[in-house]
RNA sequence: GCCGAAGUGGCGGAAUUGGCAGACGCGCGGGAUUCAAAAUCCCGUCCUGGCAACAGGGUGUGGGUUCGAUUCCCACCUUCGGCACCA
């Protein structure tokens, strides 16, 4: 490397200098099966969008940076890679509204992302760099897809199993089939020999192949079903939840979203709800987010009943927590999709009912929830039996039941229920109490637990027994069971556009849904001219994806009977690519596995230091707490029971950090104001111009607030080391914080005053550096340092470590003498914070090659210590005065010393001493009076 | 509405988890250096009173526990984040 060996901190050349060195030398290159511990530090992948990098994504990378040079420092062989998640509507969006091709944008928004993350030095290992948009890439994320098309939710193994296991156990009468076409467990041993084979219940063998189909279809992991969808004609889509505002519109252009019964892909994660929810415990992760991830999740328990219907032999099933009131149930409401709506209504109520269904279904999300707080419905002229009681209760028709939840029916308690008693108020329904609430509060509305009444033999019993004994009468009845219900739905898996991966299955006429083989994949998003979605005003509008313009490409030949048939038009949602990519970095070349078995075991499996297995480090933001992380953990569980992963669990710990924000200012009409016309001297901040007060609030940025802050124009002035600090220095790595250019100086000077301390104006090393032993008190301050910078890395307290080195170096400034072995371990703990300056201090202290392996500095307890403490020493509370004495006095000496003191003497000169507290080495209390 | 996180100087924030509130940085005031400026270095900087030593007050508000509370408990206020008719 030709020297440069400027006096001056010159960040701009030291930065693209070692930047260069670290790539000449694949320093951060990780190797697979080093005889090392391993440790996986893994950054959220950006999404590759058109503004280009914002200061918010560096703050976890450079935390993570931090931890991965740290960690090798420290002898572990690390894995830190970075990639992109490339697919997905808004450069697809972007590339319409442009005319190009969304290829082009995406690559040219990777280039642009990918130079400004090198700016920042962060020790990446850029040999593992991957998209979820490379063909390399999406062939296995297709690849992934197949299997849950191939697979079913052994109940036996609590497990996904391929689904050629399915078919096999049906064959052997393992399992027989309901007349609904459900699985019903073939117990020979005990049902069978009693009874004879269940009632109406049919073997494989006995049903036709289409219907033999239709019931292995209907088990897979992926499969395709009728389900009330959010639509959006104007993008030409449908869109997952997530992706529609609390206002019913798309997130994406803010454009209208219909619900509409559409045929769509679907992923069957319900089937991992306990699963996900069991094992959300052993994670480390922020108990927020787990919080949330279980409250998403939403498991609640209580029981499913019969309720007999009135003049028919069937009965209307409901779910409820509350089987304890099931005495207070006077009425009964289905959801509008209620499958029996149609069946139940009574001649009268025909036109009624089907007037309310029509509204129910012509309204959008917005309407639905802006009219949430006035209650409607019909009541559709049928009525059930209550079992308990044997009384005949109406049944109703309204939208404040969800199709989705439960049976998509309830049994109406308005005495105990907030909603139902609502509904009761509004159509005048008889309101029964059932619960006697703690003396005080009004039965009325009372939600609570209590004491049962009305309720027959059950009256006294507490809501908790009551809970059991119904149950258990129910089951005995054969009126009802014990049931458990999840909040958390299937996974909505399709979307008509065109930027995602398409979904590699054709249709056929004669073989029905059939998976490409895995020597058909990858299946290539064809190029296209014109990719837009058919986009339209009309709510009625149906999907349209962009493949199916390609009519040659969508004619395709049955991989199985080789006949004509059509390929699937759909593709995957933006959230599928990342659902893996934390695996494929172990291994982003393989073209013959998603990623090898042995590597995946290396970095993966469970060890002493990591008892969960997965990746070992996971930062990214608070956004993703629910939807990534819980996809992502449903995908890698379906991996592990197929055993391609070997953790049961993806990402054993999580960080989230904050979200930085800046100062915004308005002026007095509310105007915003840019920081260049804000003068910040005086308080309040005034306009430049004008000299009209500013108000200051703390916002995210955007460009209407002007308060935006590109991170290319900071590192370009201040330099990538500055930059990294200033971001870990702001304030905890967890929280919220604002932006303030105007502190960038302060760390800069710091870098600064350090690069002075060490190289001298000529450029040499500063005369004043020697190798003569440091006195106690660096060395004492040396250990200090130590030990605070390598407690708070291992918390990521970096805020703290920050300023422990610039104690260190406000202190060590002022010795006479400065030891180089002190500076090198300096420069070292400096090193993961500031790589730049650091390895080129380290240079010209002597060294030739990089410092990334150097072990980390070690410290040593009892050179921590001081030999003398100040003690606080007061009377009732208040300081009166301090005292200095040899560190860990005894309490006897340190309490006749303090007593003696002059001014002590005076204070309590009119009190009697009643106590004397010593906190050792801290403080000194008397109480007296 | 429900759940979660947080309120400390002019600003960002620290405080060994019950032990000297305000570390560190920014800003501001004063000084040194300079022909001058930038840069750099030194001193000061929670508020009130005082030249000062010092005294009083102070961690969103009100109460409580304790020798001692930013920290623990109760009630309330505010801000941010999530969920939202989930039976």
């Amino acid at each position: 490397m030709e020297p440069t060996e400027a006096g001056t901190y010159d960040h701009r050349a030291i930065e693209s200098r070692w930047q260069r060195y670290w790539q000449e030398h694949q320093t951060f290159k990780a190797v697979d099966g080093a005889d090392k511990p391993k440790f996986y530090v893994l950054d959220m992948f950006p999404y590759p969008s058109g503004q280009g990098l914002h200061v918010g994504h560096p703050a976890g990378y450079t935390a993570s940076d931090i931890l991965a040079r740290h960690k090798r420092m420290k002898g572990y062989n690390v894995l830190h890679p970075m990639g992109y998640d490339a697919f997905g509507l808004p450069a697809e969006q972007y590339a319409v509204e442009h005319g190009v091709h969304p290829r082009a944008t995406t690559e040219k928004n990777i280039a642009n992302i990918e130079k400004q993350i090198k700016m920042f030095g962060f020790s990446y290992d850029w040999s593992r760099r991957l998209a979820t948009t490379d063909v390399g890439y999406y062939r296995w994320t297709q690849w992934i897809f197949l299997k849950m098309f191939n697979s079913w939710y052994d109940p036996a193994a609590d497990a996904a199993r391929p689904i050629e296991q399915l078919i096999e156990k049906l064959q052997n009468e393992d399992y027989l089939i309901s007349p609904i076409g459900e699985l019903i467990y073939n117990d020979t041993e005990n049902l069978a020999a009693i009874l004879g084979d269940p009632v109406g219940a049919v073997k494989f063998y006995e049903l036709a192949p289409a219907e033999q189909r239709e019931l292995i279809d209907s088990q897979r992991l992926a499969y395709m079903a009728q389900v009330p969808v959010n639509w959006c004609p104007r993008l030409g889509t449908v869109l997952a939840n997530e992706e529609v505002t609390n206002e019913g519109r798309s997130e994406r252009g803010n454009h209208p979203v219909y619900r509409r019964a559409l045929t769509q892909w679907m992923l069957r994660i319900t089937k991992y709800a306990e699963r996900l929810l069991a094992d959300v415990d052993a994670l480390e992760w922020p108990e927020p987010i787990k919080l949330m991830q279980r409250n998403w999740i939403g498991k609640s328990t209580g029981a499913q009943v019969y309720f007999p219907l009135d003049g028919r032999d069937d009965v209307l099933e409901v779910y409820t927590t509350r089987p304890d009131t099931l005495f207070g149930a006077t009425y009964m409401v289905l959801a509008p999709e209620h499958p029996l709506v149609e069946e139940l209504t009574g001649t009268n109520c025909r036109p009624q009912v089907a007037d309310y269904m029509t509204q129910a279904a012509k309204k959008s999300e917005l309407e639905r929830t802006a009219e949430s707080k006035e209650k409607t419905g019909v009541f559709i002229g049928a009525y059930a039996v209550n079992p308990v009681n044997d009384q005949k209760i109406p049944i109703w028709v309204a939208d404040y039941v969800l199709m989705g939840y439960g049976t998509g029916a309830i049994m109406a308690v308005p005495a105990h229920d907030t909603r139902d008693m609502e509904f009761a108020l509004k159509f005048d329904l008889p309101i029964v109490q059932v619960v006697e609430p703690p003396a005080g509060t009004n039965w009325r509305g009372y939600v609570g637990d209590g004491i049962a009444v009305n309720s027959g033999k059950f009256d006294g019993l507490t809501t908790a027994e009551f809970k059991e004994e119904i149950i258990k009468w129910l089951t005995e009845q054969q009126l009802g069971r014990r049931a458990v219900n999840y909040k958390l739905r299937d996974w909505l898996f399709s979307r008509q556009r065109y930027w995602g991966e398409p979904l590699p299955i054709v249709h056929c006429a004669h073989c029905g849904t059939v998976a490409l083989p895995d020597e058909q994949l990858p299946l290539e998003l064809p190029e296209m001219e014109d990719f837009t979605p058919a986009a339209s005003d009309d709510p009625d509008s149906l999907p349209q994806p962009p493949l199916g313009k390609l009519r040659d490409w969508a004619q395709t030949t049955c991989p199985q009977c080789q006949g004509p048939a059509q390929r699937e038009l759909n593709t995957m949602p933006q959230w599928a690519g990342s659902c893996w990519y934390y695996l494929r970095f172990l291994d982003p070349h393989n073209d013959r596995a998603c990623v090898d078995p042995q590597i995946e075991r290396y970095w993966m499996a469970p060890d002493s230091d990591n008892p969960v297995g997965g990746v070992d480090f996971y930062i990214g933001g608070a956004e993703h707490a629910v939807l990534h992380l819980l996809y992502a953990r449903f995908w890698h569980k379906l991996l592990y029971d197929l055993g391609y992963a070997s953790s049961p669990e993806p990402f054993r710990r999580l960080f989230n950090q904050g979200m930085i924000r800046s100062f915004a200012y308005r002026d007095p009409r509310g105007m915003t104001v840019g920081y260049d016309q804000v003068d910040k001297s005086g308080q309040p901040p005034r306009h430049k111009q004008t000299g009209e007060p500013l108000v200051e609030t703390v916002e995210k940025m955007s460009k209407s607030l002007k308060n935006v802050v590109n991170p290319n124009e900071v590192i370009e002035q201040y330099g990538a080391d500055t930059f990294r600090m200033y971001e870990m220095f702001m304030g905890p790595l967890e929280a919220s914080k604002p932006w303030n250019t105007n502190d960038v100086p302060g760390i800069q000077r710091f870098l600064q005053r350090l690069w002075r301390l060490i190289v001298a104006e000529d450029g040499c090393l500063h005369p004043a550096i020697g190798d003569a032993e440091p006195d106690a008190a660096s060395l004492r301050l040396l250990h200090k340092t130590i030990k605070k910078v390598t407690a708070d890395i291992e918390t990521l307290s970096l805020n703290t470590a920050i300023s422990q080195m610039m104690i260190f170096l406000n202190e060590y400034s002022k010795a006479a003498a400065r030891s180089r072995w002190v500076l090198e371990s300096y420069v070292l703990l400096l090193s993961p914070f500031a790589p730049h300056i650091a390895e080129e201090l380290w240079r010209r202290l002597g060294h030739e090659t990089t410092l990334a392996y150097e072990p980390w500095p070690v410290f040593d307890e009892e050179l921590t210590r001081d030999p003398e403490v100040e003690l606080a020493v007061q009377i009732n509370g208040k300081v009166r005065d301090r005292i200095v004495v040899p560190a860990d006095s005894d309490e006897e000496s340190i309490r006749r010393t303090v007593l003696a003191l002059a001014k002590i003497q005076e204070q309590l000169a009119q009190k009697t001493v009643r106590q004397v507290i010593v906190i050792p080495n801290r403080l000194v209390n008397i109480v007296a009076n």
